[in-house]
DNA sequence: TAAATAAATTAAGTATGCTTAACTTATCGG
DNA sequence: CCGATAAGTTAAGCATACTTAATTTATTTA
């Protein structure tokens, strides 16, 4: 019997593993979840006896590599779903998210297949999230650091947009900024701590905050 | 409090109606939901209190007009999730029914728009079913007759193919015969009551059996 | 180290949407 | 028009996924 709510429980289990590796309070699960402490103490029990988690009383719980199998599974469909409807549909990666959060529940191995061939088995989203395969493998994936933080006259690859809340995705495309993007750094400013960096010729300045939500890797010519 | 379950009652009553126009007994509801009665008369119960249906004790149960609206919502979004996915991701008809199915229940007002504008505001599925506008109305049919019944000479234009279990649409599409094709009766054959018709240069038989699932009005040039 | 406090669990209860079994209505045939 | 039968309803119960309130466990700090 499938549960929209294990899956949920679940997923948010791995995003906050993959933050701090260890296991995951069910205090803190309750209040990412929305619901009760005693929820989760029932939902815990009831993943732990599926094999999807270690749960211990009152020592927190962490996925099993079967749930971790089934969190990679559920972020796939979520992260594919988000991508088709932006090519397929055109819709902005602020509207994209919500519908996805629904969607990702019902849809058949047979669909997000089809879905992933459609997109030509994309390994990144326009966030740099990474897509897992339909093994459930994740592509690899380079050390990354915040645009805030890079060191001026070099260069780099944009991989990543720290995206929670708003449309920033949306809002640096405009401004030529997304996934795979070369850019060179010219020089921090001291000022207000504003990044100023050229892309294709163009020169652009990015305020401290926005440049702390986009990761880039650095450009080796190898 | 939006459910998945009385979307299902709500939609197989009104396809039960649109049948014989008069109230749904709460017995066949069962058979066709795959329910017990019991579940029935408590669910019809609800929706009643909701001012979807009309239900009496053992009188059986009819929509109201808001129920009604809400019907031809679901199955506004259930054909245009079947066309799209077709459309789209190049799925045959015999694939999508399901999959409709499920994601009929989480879909927007707003993404089922886009999937509207998408496709350009269609009228008819390839089954030639009507598919309700964003309003609930549904567009104007004409009478239509079973191709197995129409009388040689004359022309017509598909616009319903009956297909409930199999993927006659995707057979009958290698033919060439699809919603809004015109066609000629050559003859019908005495013999096993095959129909032989024309389209465009192109003789075909059909027989009896697909030709009573393929529907046609008189075609007439004004 | 023991008391205070924070975190988690248990217990009891709710709503939904089912089930089966027993009982009630309605209707149809003789 | 009355009794058999079919159709529908009631009653009791189950699983899921919650809730609040009371209680227990763990940790911190004085």
């Amino acid at each position: 019997m499938k549960s929209i709510s294990q899956e949920d429980y679940i997923k948010r289990i791995y995003k906050m593993q993959s933050g701090n590796k260890s296991s995951v309070a069910s205090g803190s699960l309750a209040i990412e979840l929305g619901v009760s402490k005693a929820a989760v103490t029932d939902m815990t029990r009831k993943l732990a006896k599926e094999g999807l988690i270690n749960y211990q009383s009152y020592k927190g719980s962490f996925l099993t590599r079967k749930g971790e199998r089934k969190a990679l599974d559920i972020i796939r469909r979520h992260r594919l779903w988000e991508l088709f409807l932006v090519e397929a549909l055109n819709l902005n990666w602020a509207e994209v998210h919500d519908e996805a959060e629904n969607l990702e529940h019902y849809t058949s191995e047979f669909l997000i297949n089809r879905i992933d061939k459609y997109l030509n088995f994309p390994e990144f989203d326009p966030h740099g999230d990474p897509i897992p395969d339909k093994n459930g493998k994740l592509p690899k994936t380079r050390k990354r650091i915040q645009l805030s933080k890079t060191k001026s006259g070099k260069d780099f690859v944009v991989c990543r947009v720290d995206d929670k809340n708003a449309g920033l995705v949306d809002y640096l495309g405009k401004v030529g900024i997304g996934i795979g993007v070369k850019l060179k750094i010219i020089e921090r400013l001291e000022f207000d701590n504003s990044v100023m960096l050229k892309i294709k010729k163009k020169e652009i300045v990015l305020s401290e905050k926005i440049a702390e939500k986009v990761f880039v890797s650095e450009l080796k010519d190898e």
